[in-house]
DNA sequence: TTGTGTTTTATTGCCTCC
DNA sequence: GGAGGCAATAAAACACAA
């Protein structure tokens, strides 16, 4: 049976027996001398005292033999069919149900070991994942320092240029190259409908710098355009990141979140 | 020796499966 | 409904420092 109560548990007890006819039998199936020993004193204690008050019985441990030959078969298999259990119960002199207890206390004991072990595992891969989070970290704030002193040196040149007239400036860049200008913005226009930034009339640009990176970017997708077909519309250029500002520059490279930079693929 | 923490054996109650 | 598994728990046995 499955189930003991509080009586019952003390009859259930290390193979508590009720009988001298059982306690005979059990003596010819072998049992182990200490186990015989400990069968032996439960016994006298049982014919000591009444059936209505039972003493407490005390917990045996199992002996050496008895744990190594189940732990063996816990390695075979560490589920138990009735078979076995009857078995390895006669082999060791055990009761059934202790064998069952046995088995049920190392499937637990073999379950709180592999969680430790699985622990142990996504720890380690977890401080694997940190250490690397933390390198790009430092990768990230060396890109945003460059990013950060490339833009001072673009604002210097900025300053050094507004020396001269913006206007005037324009206006001989105007004559000099206002018709391949032209002619860039109509090519360019034609491969592609979107780019309301690149047919921008520069002059209505505010200053010498937009208008700089205008001509940069419009050189570069004119170049571009005549190998790439498809632009994308929200495309980062990196002359656009002189528009940032110095903290957006810094958070551009965030590894907090994936990046939204879409890349040019040319036509395969 | 004793107090305390850990391990082992066993029970109880609940759940699932046949 | 019985058998068996599991989680939670009790309690005895054991280990060990103070």
């Amino acid at each position: 049976m499955k189930r003991f109560n509080s009586s019952d548990s003390s009859a259930a007890l290390i193979s508590i027996s009720s009988s001298k006819e059982e306690r005979t039998q059990k003596a010819n199936q072998g049992y182990s001398r200490d186990f015989q020993a400990m069968l032996d004193s439960l016994e006298e204690e049982d014919y000591s005292e009444t059936a209505s008050h039972i003493v407490s019985e005390k917990k045996r441990r199992l002996n050496l033999h008895q744990v190594k030959a189940l732990e063996k078969n816990f390695e075979v298999e560490n589920k138990l069919e009735p078979e076995r259990k009857l078995k390895l119960a006669g082999e060791l002199g055990l009761q059934p149900r202790q064998v069952a207890i046995w088995f049920q206390n190392r499937r637990a004991r073999w379950k709180t070991k592999q969680l430790e072990r699985d622990y142990g595992t996504l720890k380690a891969s977890y401080e694997a994942l940190k250490l690397d989070y933390s390198n790009l970290e430092q990768k990230n704030e060396v890109l945003a320092q460059k990013v950060k002193e490339l833009k001072a040196k673009l604002m210097s040149q900025e300053k050094a240029d507004s020396s001269h007239s913006v206007k005037e400036e324009y206006r001989v860049s105007e004559s000099d190259n206002n018709a391949s200008v032209h002619s860039k913005i109509h090519d360019f226009s034609g491969n592609n409908n979107n780019s309301s930034a690149i047919t921008k009339d520069p002059s209505n640009m505010s200053s010498s710098h937009e208008l700089m990176n205008w001509f940069q970017l419009s050189d570069s997708r004119v170049i571009l355009g005549s190998r790439y077909q498809v632009y994308q519309p929200h495309l980062m250029k990196p002359e656009d990141q002189s528009l940032f500002s110095a903290e957006e520059s810094c958070n551009f490279f965030s590894v907090d979140q994936a990046p939204t930079l879409h890349c040019y693929f040319p036509e395969q």
